[in-house]
RNA sequence: CGGGGCGUAGCGCAGCCUGGUAGCGCGCACCGUUCGGGACGGUGAGGUCGGAGGUUCAAAUCCUCUCGCCCCGACCA
């Protein structure tokens, strides 16, 4: 490229950084940790929602809101999820300015004092469990299926464009059961949910595990989670689904009477993805030319480029494509037709790879003699002449062949940056060179403590369907039932 | 909150040590030639040098204070 980006081996974070800045996906704002989300990148955000939100449908869920202010006596009812989120609030105090008397602009007016606080919501269970209260009586009220779309908000100290923002756009689905069972299938049902739309839309393959007790979401029994493995050799959650059991039931006094007559707390259960996603997509696919997009998560999935010089000739090529465009459109491809005059093909060539677009169409007037078209591919950066008869159908199959291929090249990356490891020594240098590694640990917070202090990684998750096999924990030396996934992660 | 770094044109930077007419690249505007992988030439617009105070005949440059941002750590979807 002639203005290339900073290269992804020579300084990883800067590359992300650039990608984001140049895909024109979002940008830091004024505002403190905040991130402004920039039309295209939102365009693929609403495409993920789009897509999540179907699937949340299928299962049952249904869509409600909640309000962003929790009293500060609704987020102190469950203990540790209190204690869990008490860092990183953002706390409302008064609810009026006024002018200030020694000087211009505006002051917190004294007077306008909250009798009592209001948090801006971290997230939402302690709002929402109150709110259930009244929704739940009777065996029949339940299962009580609920999905927000909202924002959050969590103080960060240090914050990354969509990775880690004190503001982020997440969903958050909010469920009760009449039974642990129940509930349990629940939370590893929108777990696969979860890995399902990171492999089939994102086209990024992921671990599906539980975390380990000091990695658990404050408040729950178990969190299951999804892990990815980024190209710099960092692991990132993606994604996590908690069972609750009785916990917030019983602290916000939640009670219904089973087909039994008798009394019971509900069960429960909380998921959520945020816009964290987007940093993983990046991550995940772009290369040193800029973004790679799966082409079902795409906003455009095909851009022609007409290549002319005058007026007329543009009207010829138009003419030429038009039939291909329309049957792309048919076929339910999204298709841009970029014909403005203001910029040269060469640009508008380096301007879609680094929006990755997965599909770019070149025309000229020698495409127009020949009855051909170029077709050139985002994911591989090759392209071909092929004839125009047909080509419609062979892009439809293509940006089938992109989505996979995509998918098996995260695939081949993580399969061949995950590493067995069975010795103290062997780990501390593996880590040092990144990927996840695979080893045992004797189960104890202690050994997890002291591993994430002398190395940074953490158990990323102890990962379901896993062969069980007993072996020595790469610490201790003490049993350990099976192998769990360690990481430095984001 | 600890440790580093930076504030000069829309963006990226030089100038500061050693005070003396505020510069370069990109971008922007106009004209011409170009147009199948980020074009080239010409002309031009654009600045209270982050802010306040001080030293000086003279401050982007030296001194004091202040504000803001970025990076590393603790925290974390």
């Amino acid at each position: 490229m002639a203005k290339g980006i900073t290269k992804r081996s020579e300084n990883y974070s800067e590359w992300y950084n650039e990608i984001i800045k140049r895909a024109d996906l979002a940008e830091n704002s004024a505002v403190r940790g905040c991130m402004v989300i920039k039309p295209y990148g939102f365009a693929i955000w609403e495409k993920m929602q789009r897509a999540l939100d179907d699937m949340f449908k299928a299962t049952g869920h249904q869509n409600a809101y909640f309000p962003l202010f929790v009293p500060k006596s609704f987020l102190e009812k469950e203990e540790e999820h209190a204690e869990g989120f008490a860092k990183e609030c953002a706390v409302v105090t008064h609810y009026r300015l006024k002018s200030d008397p020694d000087g211009k602009g505006l002051m917190v007016d004294p007077d306008a004092k909250l009798e009592e606080e209001l948090i801006v919501r971290p997230t939402s269970e302690a709002v929402i469990w109150n709110t259930f209260k009244g929704w739940i009586q009777s065996w029949r009220d339940l299962p009580l299926l609920i999905n927000q779309w909202a924002n959050v908000v969590r103080w960060e100290m240090r914050t990354r464009l969509f990775l880690r923002t004190s503001e982020f756009l997440w969903q958050e689905g909010h469920t009760a059961h009449a039974t642990e069972q129940e509930a349990i299938e629940e939370t590893e049902q929108m777990l696969g949910v979860y890995a399902e739309f990171a492999e089939s839309w994102m086209a990024m393959p992921v671990i599906q595990g539980l975390k380990t007790a000091s990695e658990r979401f404050a408040g729950a029994v178990e969190t299951y989670c999804i892990e990815a493995l980024m190209q710099d050799g960092k692991a990132l959650q993606a994604g996590t689904s908690h069972f609750l059991g009785q916990n917030f039931a019983k602290s916000f006094d939640v009670k219904f009477v089973n087909k039994e007559n008798e009394l019971d707390y509900p069960w429960a259960t909380s998921w959520g993805v945020s816009t964290r996603l987007m940093g993983a997509l990046i991550m995940a696919h772009s290369d040193d030319n800029g973004l790679v997009l799966p082409p079902k998560l795409a906003p455009i999935q095909v851009v022609v480029v007409p290549i002319f010089r005058e007026e007329a000739d543009l009207a010829k090529i138009m003419e030429h494509i038009a039939p291909i465009v329309e049957e792309l459109k048919t076929l339910g491809i999204s298709v841009k037709v970029d014909d403005d005059d203001k910029y040269k093909p060469g640009f508008k060539f380096a301007e879609y790879e680094l929006k990755g677009v997965p599909v770019r169409l070149g025309v000229g007037m020698r495409d127009l003699e020949n009855g051909t078209i170029e077709v050139a591919r985002r994911d591989e950066l090759t392209k071909e002449t092929l004839p125009l008869e047909g080509v419609a159908k062979h892009i439809s199959s293509l940006l089938d062949e992109i989505q996979e291929n995509i998918y098996n090249k995260a695939m081949n990356f993580r399969e061949e940056n995950t590493f067995t490891v069975d010795n103290w020594e062997d780990f501390k240098a593996q880590i040092e060179m990144g990927g996840f590694v695979m080893a045992y640990w004797d189960g104890t917070a202690e050994t997890e403590e002291k591993i994430k202090q002398e190395t940074k990684a953490t158990i990323r998750c102890i990962p379901l369907n896993s062969i069980e096999m007993a072996g020595e924990c790469v610490y201790s030396g003490k049993e350990s039932a099976k192998r769990v996934v360690f990481a430095k992660a984001y």
